[in-house]
DNA sequence: CGAGAGATTGACGGACGTCAAGTTATGTGG
DNA sequence: CCACATAACTTGACGTCCGTCAATCTCTCG
């Protein structure tokens, strides 16, 4: 399906005016010409929480932005253990470039609305345009780093510190994202026990031990299994396993 | 120090004219005109093993590509624990554009040596010439791309699985090079058994312990510590912990 | 040869996985 | 409205893989 549009409105696609990946995603990136151009091909759609997107080793038709929900990028060996090896939000560009084929798997993990492109149509403009692959650059090395900050979650936290690190991250990645120096935080976990467990490299056992132990010291609240609060940020943060300070300057 | 230079001799820099970078790496993306005002700023190191070549929480401004040698990528902890949470093999390009600050910690696993080019010359190539930047997505995707496997291994792979998957992640990416299909390999190991542990999230023990159960099994085969040879690559990647294959076709 | 770093091997303990039972939340149909 | 089913979650008991600590061995280099 292909959105009506009203391009004299004010020579932006209504598709586009009032969306948040024209700013912050990389729409941002695209002159009127090419918007026009791109929303004439883009559709959106509502996906509810559990539809694969992206199936491992499928072949990759289309790119989209997601412009809310969480969806969960995984990984898993023959005998069936599973590895979430990214998240993304609104607004991520969601699709892996300059490959025919995905290795990766990508699932709704809450409902899901998504703007999507077809691959050709990307892929032309990015030729066009550099500013749009700038972006993407950008983009991915941001994903880069936040990969790496979770090898190190993986590969050295304990199970506690892993707990509280998600967290962390949840909280930094929802409504407190209003706020990003806010001393409390209160959201709804976008993932279940399962997928936290799967995240974070753990069994959902554990994971559920480790939130009663944070709800029994006092450093969450938990209201329907999903929803969280925390009252006091700076514990928690001391709860997730601190990166190296500086060096003391005299050895 | 800059390296003397013949533009005269083929319209390419002396400097460049056997970098392998030239080919498979970043300069790749140049044209001569931007290849001889780079190499003009650029210079190369020979580097030690051990030596730190950017810190943590360190002002970059430089940039380099890897001639030889490998360099890994850590980060820590508060309390000392350790992570690596890469590898760079020639020809890849070594420092994390856009940022003022990094947040790793780059040193000489082996001897190694590098080219290097001020962080300005770099920055100002790239605006003329999108090439480079497509070039540098083209990096920093497969870079998400190991990263992600690297995920899946620190987080679901049982120790034994792990030093498999290492061993045969630098076969690949050494001698074996030549013949990436090849059926046997012999290499020595760029990482010391603490540097192993630190790349897998295990302690130097349990990586020992692996590597001689492994050696009792007939896999491997270790001379002097450091040089390991691979008979049977198929055995050895029976041990990895294989990635799922494609579902049957009817359920 | 001696010093020191890196590596190996063993004994032991603890953190986390496994297995299993019980609880809560949500929906479904009589 | 209640009985029932199902999925998600919680909690407990127990076992095991891997970390910790410590002794010994092997290289390399001065």
């Amino acid at each position: 399906m292909t959105v009506r549009q009203d391009i004299h409105s004010s020579g932006l696609p209504i598709l586009c005016q009032s969306c948040e990946a024209r700013h912050r995603g990389v729409c941002g990136a695209l002159d009127p010409d090419h918007l026009v151009g791109l929303a004439k091909v883009s559709s959106r759609h509502q996906i509810e929480a559990g539809v694969e997107l992206i199936g491992d080793a499928e072949a990759i038709d289309s790119y989209s932005n997601v412009l809310s929900g969480v969806v969960k990028l995984t990984k898993s060996l023959s005998d069936g253990r599973q590895q979430i090896v990214g998240l993304q939000f609104a607004p991520d560009f969601l699709g892996r470039p300059f490959k025919v084929e995905s290795e990766i798997n990508a699932e709704a993990a809450t409902a899901v609305s998504l703007c999507s492109f077809p691959k050709a149509a990307i892929e032309r403009i990015m030729k066009e345009s550099p500013e749009l692959e700038h972006r993407l650059l950008k983009q991915t090395l941001n994903e880069l780093d936040e990969a790496r900050d979770w090898m190190v979650t993986l590969g050295r936290k304990t199970a506690s510190e892993k707990v509280a690190s998600f967290l962390l991250m949840i909280a930094r990645n929802t409504d407190s994202s209003i706020d990003p120096a806010a001393r409390s935080a209160s959201f709804d976990l976008p993932l279940t026990r399962a997928d936290i467990s799967d995240f974070l490299g753990l069994t959902n056992e554990t994971v559920s031990r480790q939130l009663t132990r944070l709800r029994a010291d006092g450093v969450i609240r938990i209201e329907n299994k999903r929803h969280v609060t925390v009252d006091s940020m700076n514990r928690l943060e001391q709860r997730c396993g601190g990166r190296r300070a500086r060096q003391p300057p005299f050895e």
